[in-house]
RNA sequence: CGGGACGUAGCGCAGCUUGGUAGCGCGCAGCGUUCGGGACGCUGAGGUCGUGGGUUCAAGUCCCACCGUCCCGACCA
């Protein structure tokens, strides 16, 4: 391609107030353009990349056996209601209704109809299978962000495996693993593999593959030592045991104008440190009020009790809710005698004593307190958000805290849905039992802007070469001298004979634009070709990352290019 | 949804406090000089000042409402 038939509009000027550097790099380099909040344009170059990415997936989903499917972004509300996630789902699904006023939804996922398409089973003897496909998601995110990292309107590879029994499920799962890190490794990638919720999607096991990065919007706990990995919805960390001596009696107390932790804390330093305090949180799940204990210096995780109580919403309740169901303002809040709502408890409270708490009277507090004498707890559970540095579970050593993106998410589903839509098949024994399923995301944009946050340097993008939008730059420095122009015109064409991607930078631009604007574009090689190599027949051949440049006999500068183009194009080498 | 900010030429912004002929840089078009690291000169095109209402002799500027976008907190690939 010649840049100047190309549409590469690169910019100068890049809204300042952008958080991500890969929205930066893709709005300045023309891969992308915003249309509205969450919903992007993607130019040419972007394409490129995005149908290279496309295309690495494909590979490794059909080098598992996979089949490739495209279904109806559009469904009937029917499909949504027969699952249950028309209601379960919210704000979350677009709904629209047609001429008929008959509702519709914008796909998010497709567990629904591929569990439609999977009643045409009939016999254990055509499972395992492994369904995907590449397509458009919609997702009504209540806060799109950072560009292609959280948008509206996106591509996911989706896949689902269809088992007849556990083994044949975490034979799917773990390919699904094994998949999945060939392609964020071969896109460029360095992914980990951490445990994570579910949510609500609903199944038992699920994985997420995450990316290091600042941009990132989930945290992820790690231990060094013994390689313990979990986002923190899930992460568990151990708790240093607490003497808490023989006890006490329970003792009610003044406590004016003390409504957090730290005022109580700083007010009574020998009985009320944050430790000797239980925090009581009132939660609203599904409309049903409960009561959320905690250690007064532990924060709440609210997935895990999302997790642990089933819920499908979770918000805490408001100031006058909390009054009509406890007599008191949050900062004098407790759970001692409390009878009606349940009261989820932290384990890191189990067998605690001499505590101090709110006595549900504005002003009071209670100290004294014994979690097993003086309060109910219907379900202990681990609660707590895991902050870094505290002790891993396994191991005991310092865990770490760092944010990371989600590019993938491996999930065991069960039988969820194919009970819901009948998609049974006949076992051995002629026994009809639903079909086992598993769902399994790639989010191919943000795969791509995660390559680019972690790709790139002071002058732009670094594109590996596997999912690069061309694989060499053929930057003309005079295209307006004739043997300049000549010479650059048969490399391109020899290399592209070759089967490299080229563009041929033919613009009437000074050289120091042409060499800006190939490096924010990021082609991993630059061949540049001016009047004088020409005359001294040396090419300059400079590699993207790093900018290594090396001087090239024009002769085997063809060779040279193609030689280093072709060991990386699989993206198992790295670039 | 809660909190904060912004909306003026394709892009990035000033102008608003104190109402009075709409500006700057980049980009774009033409001509000329330049040309191995973001050149320069001359000429020129390009704007319903987010939308609607209000105040005023007069509104980009003041007031109200709405819409949109971004950032910070609860969801997901």
């Amino acid at each position: 391609m010649r840049w100047t038939q190309a549409f590469i509009p690169t910019l100068r000027d890049a809204p300042a107030d952008a958080e991500a550097i890969s929205h930066k790099l893709l709005v300045r380099g023309g891969f992308i353009r915003q249309l509205a909040a969450g919903s992007y344009s993607i130019l040419p170059l972007g394409v490129r990349v995005r149908n290279k990415v496309a295309g690495i997936i494909r590979e490794e989903m059909n080098r598992i056996g996979g089949q490739e499917f495209l279904l109806p972004a559009l469904h009937p509300a029917e499909i949504w209601k027969t699952s249950g996630r028309w209601d379960l789902m919210g704000d979350n699904l677009f709904r629209l209704q047609d001429r008929k006023q008959v509702d519709h939804a914008l796909g998010m996922t497709h567990e629904e109809v591929f569990a439609s398409i999977a009643t045409e089973l009939f016999s254990y003897r055509e499972l395992p299978q492994i369904w995907y496909q590449i397509q458009t998601k919609f997702r009504d995110e209540p806060r799109p962000k950072s560009g292609l990292l959280r948008v509206r309107e996106f591509t996911m590879k989706d896949s689902y495996t269809l088992d007849i029994d556990l083994p044949g499920i975490d034979s799917g799962f773990d390919r699904h693993r094994a998949a999945y890190f060939a392609i964020f490794r071969r896109c460029g990638l360095d992914p980990i593999d951490v445990e994570a919720s579910s949510g609500a999607m609903g199944g038992s096991e699920s994985v997420e593959f995450m990316v290091r990065s600042e941009a990132g919007e989930d945290w992820i706990v790690t231990c060094g030592n013994c390689g313990y990995r979990a986002n923190v919805e899930r992460a568990a960390s151990a708790v240093e045991p607490v003497d808490d001596g023989a006890g006490a009696d329970l003792e009610r107390f003044p406590t004016p104008g003390l409504r957090t932790i730290k005022a109580l804390a700083e007010a009574h330093p020998e009985v009320a440190s944050p430790d000797r305090q239980i925090k009581t949180l009132v939660y609203i799940l599904d409309g049903e009020p409960v009561l959320v204990l905690l250690r007064g210096d532990h924060e709440l995780q609210e997935q895990k009790l999302m997790d642990v109580t089933g819920a499908i919403e979770a918000r805490p309740a408001q100031p006058e809710e909390i009054r009509e169901l406890l007599g008191a303002d949050p900062g004098s809040l407790g759970a001692v005698g409390v009878r009606g709502p349940t009261v989820i408890a932290d384990r890191a409270l189990e067998g605690r004593k001499k505590l101090v708490t709110g006595a549900n009277e504005d002003d009071w507090h209670y100290s004294g307190v014994d979690l097993g004498r003086d309060i109910e707890v219907g379900v202990w559970a681990e609660l707590r958000a895991v902050g870094a540095g505290e002790p891993c579970s396994v191991c005991g050593r310092p865990l770490e805290r760092w944010k990371g993106i989600e590019v993938g998410h491996i999930f065991k589903l069960g039988t969820k849905y194919s009970e819901a839509f009948g998609a049974t098949v006949q076992d051995e024994s002629g026994e009809s039992r639903p079909i086992i399923m598993g769902s399994y995301g790639i989010g191919v944009e943000r795969a791509m802007a995660a390559v680019v946050e972690s790709s790139h340097d002071e002058g732009g993008i670094i594109w590996p070469v596997s999912v690069a939008p061309y694989e060499v730059v053929i930057t003309v420095v005079r295209p307006d001298d004739g043997p300049t122009m000549e010479v650059a015109i048969g490399l391109y064409q020899e290399l592209t004979a070759a089967g490299i991607e080229v563009l041929l930078d033919d613009r009437d631009e000074r050289p120091g634009v042409k060499f800006a604007d190939s490096e924010l574009i990021g082609i991993p090689y630059r061949v540049t070709v001016g009047p004088r190599g020409v005359a001294e027949g040396v090419i300059e051949l400079t590699t993207r990352r790093g900018m290594v440049k090396s001087e090239v006999p024009l002769g085997d500068l063809v060779g040279t290019v193609r030689a280093a183009v072709e060991s990386r194009r699989l993206g198992t080498e790295p670039s």
